[in-house]
DNA sequence: TTAGTGATATCC
DNA sequence: GATATCACTAAA
């Protein structure tokens, strides 16, 4: 069975819906010596909107978030402390600040191992994620169960925002 | 629990 | 220019 891959349309709606969808598809990414790594996505989180502490662009509008605000299928790189590439995609409409972070993969826990599997830095910030052969997002059909929980290590973002249940996780079976 | 690390934002 | 902060990981 083909793989269905995931257009720009996918991305163009609500990150509230995009981030628990996104869970248990599979982020491809093709190396320049041309070896495809495939790795299921397990576990999401949604950064949404300019009142959302925990996301960067309730700091308001800078170059780094500018990519937020854009356009939906964006893929945005973030460096954390200094070592540790996140990667998130932008969703939603714009100007309505959405990320959905990518913050496990089936087999790699942690959003940087799973960045520093796929090989993803900072040069793949502002980059769609669909319409290339680089990187880019498969359906195989698989639907995991889902449950949410809040998200992690945003503590500083206040009773709130800290504890809304935003991130989302494929159950195992 | 702590160190390591560097881009970004914010304050001079 | 100088700090302070940070969507983390590994080692202990």
């Amino acid at each position: 069975m083909m793989n269905r891959i995931l257009t720009e349309e996918f991305f163009h709606r609500d990150g509230m819906e995009v981030a628990p969808e996104l869970v248990g598809k599979i982020i491809a990414r093709k190396l320049d010596d041309g070896t495809v790594l495939r790795e299921r996505i397990a576990e999401t989180e949604l950064y949404r909107g300019e009142e959302d502490k925990g996301c960067h662009a309730s700091k308001g509008r800078t170059p780094r978030t500018e990519l937020l605000f854009g356009e939906s299928g964006i893929i945005y790189v973030y460096l954390c402390y200094g070592m540790h590439w996140l990667m998130n995609v932008i969703t939603g409409e714009k100007d309505q600040p959405q990320g959905i972070l990518l913050r496990a993969g089936e087999t790699k826990n942690g959003p940087a191992k799973l960045t520093k599997y796929l090989q993803i830095d900072g040069s793949f910030n502002g980059r769609p994620i669909c319409g290339n052969d680089t990187v880019w997002i498969e359906d195989d059909g698989y639907r995991p169960k889902l449950r949410t929980a809040p998200r992690v290590g945003i503590d500083y973002a206040g009773d709130y925002w800290k504890n809304i249940e935003w991130r989302f996780i494929a159950d195992g079976e």
